[in-house]
DNA sequence: TTATTTTTGCAACAAAGTTGCATTAATATT
DNA sequence: AATATTAATGCAACTTTGTTGCAAAAATAA
């Protein structure tokens, strides 16, 4: 099975409307995006929040958005469109205190060495303060 | 006022026994404590577990310690003892899957540059996966 | 068209964290 | 040393985020 939406090819999980819909939110968003969030942007009623929450866990399994775990706790979502291949999603992300929106900026990667000892599998770069549109 | 307690010198908020003890833990523990694990080492009964919340916040307004939200959100506090001077807090983090525990690799500050307009005010370097203690 | 398997909705739950307010404890003042 | 002041605490109630089990519904396969 296979199916074609807007931006990208995938495979495996059933091709259903709260799917689709979700995944098309995150491709069309700038900013990731949370649970309550993208329950925002959906109509009224569209789907139950667990939904929601089992929709984003599906789509990271299937590599197409990865996970960002907030400075406030909270989990956003982005979509992998400019990501490395190797989904080591190493880039920095930045989340602004005003207008509260949780940004990858996908060209700067933090470079670090971390004794071998170290099995790394997530990596979750996490600065806040101002974004550029706020603080001017 | 001025107070000295085993390793350090603090001053302006009120030296009380609850402050003391959580302190105390904080700088004899090698890992980073969330509220739940730092009641769980007090005696029970110590406080109440809205004190150990206000007292965390209070001793990071201090920079006696400070906050790292760890990848599952749930907040965790470190001492500041070999962090630098200016607080920026832009060391490393492990997080290992398999014993919960989150540490401070101060010797690790991953370099990035963010164009000017960033203005940055917290940092949070987040790695998690196994650590060299379970992996062997 | 029917069988199979995944997805969904619902209700209930759990963990982390916050708030308001009255009481208590620490510190400052006299 | 006694009292006044202000900060810290306990308690109860609440919010938000996220999870789980199970029956019903929807996708896909046969």
């Amino acid at each position: 099975m296979q199916t074609q939406l807007s931006c990208i090819i995938f495979v495996c999980m059933r091709n259903t409307v709260a799917k689709q819909a979700i995944l098309e939110i995150l491709y069309k968003s700038e900013t990731a995006l949370s649970q309550t969030e993208v329950q925002q942007i959906l109509p009224q009623g569209f789907c139950n929040r667990v939904t929601i929450y089992r929709v984003l866990d599906r789509l990271v399994k299937e590599n197409l958005i990865h996970e960002i775990t907030n400075i406030d706790g909270v989990v956003k979502y982005a979509n992998c469109k400019k990501c490395n291949k190797n989904h080591s999603h190493q880039h920095l992300h930045f989340s602004c205190e005003n207008c509260n929106t949780v940004t990858c900026i996908k060209s700067v990667e933090p470079q670090f060495d971390l004794p071998k000892e170290y099995e790394i599998k997530k990596i979750n770069f996490m600065v806040s303060g101002i974004c550029p549109s706020c603080s001017r």
